[in-house]
DNA sequence: CGACAAAGTGTTATAGAATAACATAACTTC
DNA sequence: GAAGTTATGTTATTCTATAACACTTTGTCG
């Protein structure tokens, strides 16, 4: 039900993809009574038109493009607040621009590879990198509530095209 | 000659952190052949006077209180792309703001710890934490080329004065 | 049903962060 | 000291994000 995150930097059927997450963010705004509306839903569908992550402005215009109707930052802004709160999407920091989460349901990290070439933002979990990180916080007697990961490089994809 | 991330958080000493930053910083630049002005050494005093990450604004409106002539943002930017460069300072993504880096000559990852409440950014680097970085891009065949990672939360120090 | 509250969206204006482009000044190096 | 390089000043603009208020839709409850 998850969809593969390891596939994103590569050719794969995407439309899969969205019809995936789709289905994952009308499941998980049900179990949280939260309502994705037609605004959020396009939203939703346009950050998960590709696996890069997209800035705001970006969506407006394709928002305002997709409707007769102007769009103003506050409309793709709210809509983007709900879906970070929902968990539906993430904001990549260093690229201030947000992307698709690939594991809504379960509990997740911000942790992203970010490839410079394609930019395509690689979504993983990794236990022992989670250990390491709620080691170190203890250490410092620190208590987290929100982390954000990102490697900005280049993806075996991209490398392989190069060659 | 480091300067010990843990203390940020504490009541320290700050003046002293700020002299053995200003002697690493000349040391780094003397090595790397990169002239320290007046305004770049001004910007990095203003970014040492605490552990909390600033804002290029802030730190503008600080320059111009400082000096009688007025300060447009370029004049700030340059500075801290320097000083970014010469790996003097670090950028908070998540704050778009910025510290002093607290061991500038030895090779640094960019982690760090920011408490929400007094907001001090401490930074740190722990061995098995970038292992399980460096295993997890092998995994995906992934070259890292700048890395960033951020945990917000609450530091100790403020833990304990919340009880 | 109808009134009320709550949640969502529209609209205008503004704040905050960053850079482009060009002019001027200062510092090398020969 | 003339030429080239590096640094800074200056003006304008772009990109990112939010505040504040109006209006509409949805949900609730008597």
């Amino acid at each position: 039900m998850t969809i593969p995150t390891s596939i994103a930097s590569q050719q794969h059927d995407h439309s899969h993809c969205i019809s995936t997450a789709m289905e994952q963010a009308k499941a998980v705004c049900a179990q949280n009574g939260a309502r994705l509306t037609p605004l959020r839903e396009q939203v939703f569908r346009l950050v998960w038109n590709s696996h890069q992550p997209l800035g705001a402005y970006a969506l407006m215009d394709m928002l305002a493009a997709e409707s007769t109707r102007r769009v103003a930052p506050p409309t793709v802004y709210r809509a983007l607040e709900f879906l970070l709160e929902q968990g539906l999407i993430h904001r990549i920091n260093m690229l201030n621009a947000f992307v698709g989460c690939t594991h809504p349901s379960s509990e997740h990290a911000n942790n992203f590879l970010i490839c410079e070439h394609c930019g395509v933002a690689i979504e993983f979990s990794a236990d022992p990198l989670q250990t390491s990180i709620n080691d170190t916080a203890a250490e410092f007697g620190f208590s987290i509530n929100a982390q954000s990961i990102e490697l900005m490089g280049c993806c075996q994809h991209c490398r392989e095209a190069e060659l």
